[in-house]
DNA sequence: CAAAATTTGTAACTTTTATCACATAAAACC
DNA sequence: GGTTTTATGTGATAAAAGTTACAAATTTTG
């Protein structure tokens, strides 16, 4: 948990570069419940029921798709002025979530009541582009997450993640180890470390224990 | 292109079980252009722009992904009361259109012209809701595609895809060929027709020329 | 510091899927 | 009716990915 800050308005305007109008900022400052979320914690798990919409201010989270064995599939990541579309559905028609949401990097976050947001897309124009756009971002990862699964093999698709894993984390060393990579791609730890051993042969990556360096990309 | 039908507000609660309230219904009468496509005809192609976002009455389509070497795979169908919720954001933010439609059985369809689309959102309720429940289920339907593609492998891949045929056409003789089904799986002939091969030994298919009978689901 | 746990490397093998090559049978075409 | 096209069958082979088993190196823990 955590309180409102005292800049609350400015905190949002930047993490939102200004996308709402000042009414709307008003309501979320009245209405939106502020909380942190560390790192490695889960903040949503499928099946669980959803509390409202999360408007991410600073942080990011990876979110993941899993199957009755428990295999697990990373589909993408939300970041700084982003928000999940799907929670608004799930909200509307008291639906469970399909997905699991694990914070990666220590997250701030406004929570919007479930009526409000159904309210806000009469009341505001920004708002209703906002959650219109975000159903089509999200609608655009998934096509680019089949795409992967469907026309790609493995080596493609363990580079393009590590590609975006540099770009979540703003850095070319990525702490990670081949297990944890195996799992969010569902495949196994052998074959996984092969393929990096092949990027590293390709100049591709540099390996450490527990960490990879991204070079040529 | 078809001309509307006098019963034309009878026709649309047939097909959309009453969904939208009368006030809507009469705006969609007004400005709704009504439309008939052949099956097997493309409706949409990826990088087309959208023309509004379709209303299906009658028939049904698929929606089909293609990557740039041209290799394809079947999302989902649309079928009588469907819309496709993708339509509204592509057409908001001017862009083209990321998949392709395939008209499977002739279909009746109206067209909403974009800027209504979005007035509606605020001006009914019941729109409001149509469009939000369409968003969702594509989410779904295209979370439902990744877990088939990430989680199993081949051969149930192929059974869930004749089911559903089975679903879509509500015939369990399919008219469709080996070729036409490992296109839709992003496979190869050989590959299905070894398949099929297993589910008629196992009792659950038998195989004729140019089409299936799907016998045990 | 010794024991236990974690991370990575590697070889051998299996399964799944794809590819190639060619044969056969049915249907369509002239 | 004979030729061509289309659909399917099948064996051989290869590539991609997964599995098992174990070793070596490093880190953590008591």
């Amino acid at each position: 948990m955590m309180t409102k800050p005292s800049n609350s308005i400015a905190r949002i305007t930047d993490s939102f570069s200004y996308l709402f109008e000042p009414a709307l900022l008003a309501e979320i400052d009245k209405v939106g419940i502020w909380t942190t979320v560390k790192a490695h914690s889960s903040f949503i798990d499928v099946g669980d029921p959803i509390p409202g919409m999360p408007l991410l201010l600073t942080g990011s989270m990876k979110i993941m798709r899993e199957d009755l064995k428990g295999d697990e599939l990373l589909l993408y990541y939300l970041e700084s002025g982003d928000t999940c579309a799907m929670t608004l559905t799930c909200c509307m028609s008291d639906s469970k979530s399909q997905v699991r949401a694990i914070v990666e990097e220590d997250a701030e976050l406004i929570i919007i009541p479930v009526e409000k947001m159904e309210q806000w897309i009469v009341d505001f124009r920004s708002w209703r582009s906002f959650v219109l756009n975000s159903y089509n971002n999200r609608l655009n990862e998934l096509l680019t997450a089949i795409d992967s699964l469907a026309f790609k093999k493995l080596d493609e698709r363990l580079w393009t993640y590590l590609i975006d894993k540099v770009k979540i984390t703003s850095s070319t060393d990525l702490t990670i180890t081949h297990n944890e990579i195996a799992y969010e791609l569902n495949s196994s730890r052998v074959v996984i470390s092969r393929l990096l051993k092949q990027l590293e042969n390709q100049g591709k990556i540099k390996m450490h224990r527990n960490s990879l360096e991204i070079i040529d990309f």
